[in-house]
DNA sequence: AGCAATAAATAGATCGCGTACAATAATGCC
DNA sequence: GGCATTATTGTACGCGATCTATTTATTGCT
């Protein structure tokens, strides 16, 4: 039942890569040397990442569960549109003042691109793909397939608004919820009254 | 001065490439494969294209341009949110409700998946950098910044959510600016007043 | 017509990502 | 010790993408 073991943990993938990143950039670092660095083969690399932008995105992954464990557990009795709201406020809650992934604030000398930005979205894609199916089963009227959707993705994209904000203020920004708060909340009153 | 003329052109390309999208799926359908049959060197393709991906947000692109084109008309006396939704709604307008890309429509049976839609973002990300930019000149307050892209990005997924919702209601539906006006208005308004 | 200048098309090579498949090593269970 | 299971490794391959050099086609000048 049991099997091999892990011998190399994901983490130090991470930690070799994101040294190699900051060393010679994203685009220049072949995943054969990360692997190198961290001790393994090539091919045990595809184990735990099916591919190299992954290393990038990892906090986002985690995002993702957190954002999906809030929604499932919203009350029925608070209304749709809060209950998006509060789950994005918790997400964000996660990552306080100090800690910035560092995709967000190392991009510059990493090299990232629109082609890594848009991997980054697609993990956002997957967010709002959660909040849509929340919203899809409590909002009802004849534009309720529209609607849900409509704000999923506006959710969303002001919540990156707010993410690419927080990263760039520095180390004595506000914690990450606030600037949410502030990106996030007209949207919502928007289509709370429209 | 002139040089030699170009032999082969992009739509030859584009119309090589969406008859083996759709009928063998975008990954299994290779760069060799639609330069032969539009009749050219392998190397060609990089010469119309930047990547296999763009062929197949041609549309996409020419609607980028569009939306700056419209931005940059815009008169200095309207208010700037005002501003952009006409822009939107403008750039909307360029897709009747008969045409719709064939990546929309037929993105079943061309297989397109996770990584072809993150294309698709990167060009929505661009949409974003103009509408914030056009922002960022107009609007006053602390919170500039953060409201400048957190509208863009918001206003952007919006517009993307009608787009899915228009190509998927079939070839009876209503013209495309119907459907962005009524996913893209909340979140201006909510933005307006809040 | 002949000749440079320019630009497109082609050829050939290389790099690296991602996949597939077989083989080996390490564990728990019987 | 066998056996099933799982991680790791080795090897090979297809394809996208980049680069350099070469050939071909066109324009304008003399």
């Amino acid at each position: 039942m049991a099997g091999r073991p892990r011998a190399s943990s994901q983490g130090m993938l991470e930690e070799a890569a994101s040294e190699l990143f900051l060393e010679q950039g994203y685009a220049k670092t072949t995943i054969e040397q990360i692997t190198q660095r961290a001790g393994v083969s090539r091919n045990t690399f595809f184990n735990y990442f099916g591919q190299k932008s992954e290393l990038l995105w990892v906090e986002l992954d985690a995002s993702l569960r957190a954002l999906t464990d809030a929604l499932g557990a919203a009350s029925d009795a608070t209304p749709p549109l809060e209950a998006v709201e509060q789950a994005l406020l918790a997400t964000a809650a996660a990552f306080p003042a100090g800690r910035a992934p560092l995709v967000l604030t190392q991009h510059e000398t990493m090299g990232i691109d629109d082609e890594l930005r848009a991997a980054g979205l697609a993990r956002a894609l997957q967010h709002a793909d959660a909040i849509e199916l929340f919203l899809s089963c409590r909002l009802t009227g004849q534009d309720a397939a529209l609607r849900s959707r409509a704000v999923a993705l506006a959710v969303v994209g002001a919540a990156a608004a707010a993410v690419g904000r927080w990263a760039a203020d520095g180390p004595t920004r506000d914690p990450l919820a606030d600037y949410v708060a502030r990106a996030v909340h007209p949207v919502l009153t928007g289509f709370a009254i429209g």
